[in-house]
DNA sequence: AAACAGGCCTAAA
DNA sequence: TTTAGGCCTGTT
């Protein structure tokens, strides 16, 4: 079908033939975020879809320079899915910042992730499935965020198929400690109770993490019960826009040891830092998997 | 079967 | 202040 017989049947489609470097893949599987999965409802290359900000979406392309939003309009696009994707960000500039380290790892890094772009998530839903992602893995963490919003979301309806929105931390902290729990949260289920409290009682709370600078966000998220400094890094850097987060895990941390022996000055990245711990990190796990 | 998964909390030195 | 253990569950 064209996009125009899309249209008359009343699904929005958008489509935008010249934007900067975009791999769906990259971005969508590379633990930043759970919600999107790789889908064939259109004829093209590469299609994912999902829920974001409320919505169901399927991106798609058929090369890297180009995308189709299918469930949403121009508009759509401009005030929403632009900045989700982190389209209106030059990544030039940071690629400029990155390479100044003059470290040959990184530069391969940067080269094999082109196309990775930071998502600039919703907070409440980053800080959410960031406390669940602990300990864990991460089809897994798939599996509970997604029983998660069927269970407490709201329903969407696309071409037929059912999808959940992420749920509220109201909807969250009356289902209780016992009714995450029962949605295989583990010993996560009290982490996410006492964020949903935390939200609930202090409803400035992410107005603040948003104003603080850097080093008291970390600080005020790491006060919620399970959250510390790893997933506060995460909830940051993905659903703050804060681009200077460069969480640190046990990956990540062999990483660093084995390509910058000497030590890396993440405060040198600004906030280019977080693209260098996404680009290391995807390269670290394809080196891997290729072994 | 034992270890591990993009950590964090708690108790004990 | 730093350092082991333990933790829900599912997969290998």
């Amino acid at each position: 079908m064209t996009i125009k017989e899309y249209k008359e049947k009343g699904l929005d489609v958008v489509y935008l033939c010249h934007i900067p470097t975009l791999s769906l893949e990259k971005s969508f599987d590379c633990g930043q975020c759970f919600r999107f999965d790789a889908v064939s409802l259109f004829n093209h290359k590469s299609q994912v879809g999902g829920v974001a900000l409320g919505k169901y979406v399927v991106f798609a392309q058929d090369n890297e320079n180009e995308l189709y939003i299918y469930g949403a309009t121009k508009e759509d696009y401009y005030n929403i899915w632009e900045k989700y994707l982190s389209l209106d960000v030059d990544y030039e500039k940071k690629h400029t910042c990155l390479l100044s380290l003059k470290n040959a790892h990184l530069e391969k890094a940067i080269s094999m992730g082109n196309g990775i772009r930071i998502l600039r998530q919703d907070s409440w839903e980053a800080l959410c499935s960031f406390i669940i992602s602990q300990n864990n893995n991460i089809p897994r963490i798939k599996k509970i965020i997604s029983s998660l919003c069927q269970k407490y979301g709201e329903k969407i309806e696309f071409l037929g198929s059912e999808h959940y929105t992420f749920p509220t931390y109201k909807a969250l902290y009356e289902a209780g400690v016992e009714g995450l729990f029962d949605l295989k949260t583990g010993f996560r289920a009290k982490y996410i109770f006492d964020a949903c409290k935390t939200l609930l009682e202090n409803e400035g709370f992410l107005e603040s993490v948003k104003n603080a600078d850097f080093t008291r966000a970390q600080e005020l998220l790491c006060k919620i019960n399970g959250v510390g400094p790893k997933v506060a890094g995460c909830v940051l850097l993905f659903g703050f826009d804060r681009g200077e987060g460069f969480p640190v895990d046990v990956h990540i941390k062999r990483t660093l040891e084995k390509y910058f022996p000497k030590g890396l000055d993440v405060s040198l990245l600004g906030d280019s830092a977080g693209l260098c711990q996404q680009y290391l990190f995807y390269y670290e796990r394809y080196l891997s998997e290729d072994a």
